[in-house]
DNA sequence: CGACCGATCCTC
DNA sequence: AGGATCGGTCGT
């Protein structure tokens, strides 16, 4: 039985809401068919101060202008000019924020997302969605659902039955430009679970 | 306007 | 270890 998150669990403090995302389900439909992973990697990005964030300074342009609307908004944005991530904005209103989608666990839909990441030979269901940009291709997420609400019916998080897991953290991932905030652990993950992505480098 | 680089992943 | 590939950002 899966439950539509409201915006009111979004609209909570990033780090409380990036935990909390763990063990939820994200949703995909498309027209061939429905997609659903188990989250089990996130990262907080929390705004003007977070010198790894986007919206870092309150930086607002074309791409980040979704992280100053409604909170429960997908932000999707391109990186490295061929992948994408996907992102929920979370945190108060008013306040440029969100939560890195890192991996999930495939749960329904699997022969679409091995179709949709396009791979070559037979890749073990542990690479499917073990990253970012990995996610976004098994659900095909593109620069058109950017901005798209997730409490809308073609993308949208789900909490499930209750499952016991210990969380780990640790830094976050490929921001080690961003000085006093390189460190900062504010990558969670479902401890032992073997879809999460690469560790941090020590 | 030009140069540089990234919340990454795949292939060599 | 290197390449893909393009928009944001900053310096000239």
């Amino acid at each position: 039985m899966l439950t539509k998150l409201p915006r009111s669990f979004y609209e909570r403090d990033p780090l409380i809401v990036s935990r909390e995302l763990l063990g939820k389900f994200l949703v995909r439909r498309t027209e061939e068919g429905e997609i659903v992973g188990k989250i089990v990697e996130t990262e907080a990005y929390i705004g003007p101060h977070d010198k790894a964030s986007h919206t870092y300074k309150n930086r607002k342009t074309k791409r980040t202008a979704v992280q100053f609307g409604e909170r429960g908004h997908a932000y999707i944005f391109r990186i490295y000019g061929i992948y994408h991530c996907f992102c929920a904005v979370v945190g108060p209103k008013y306040v440029p924020a969100a939560t890195l989608i890192r991996a999930v666990e495939p749960v329904q839909g699997i022969e679409l997302m091995r179709k949709n990441r396009q791979l070559r030979g037979e890749t073990p269901i542990t690479e499917l969605t073990n990253g970012p940009s990995k996610v976004c291709r098994a659900f095909a997420l593109t620069d058109e659902l950017n901005g798209i609400d997730l409490c809308g019916d073609e993308l949208f998080i789900c909490s499930g039955e209750e499952e016991k897991f210990e969380v780990g953290t640790s830094k976050r991932i490929g921001v080690d430009y961003a000085e006093e905030y390189k460190d900062v652990p504010w990558r969670f993950f479902i401890k032992g679970n073997k879809f999460v992505s690469k560790k941090p480098r020590e």
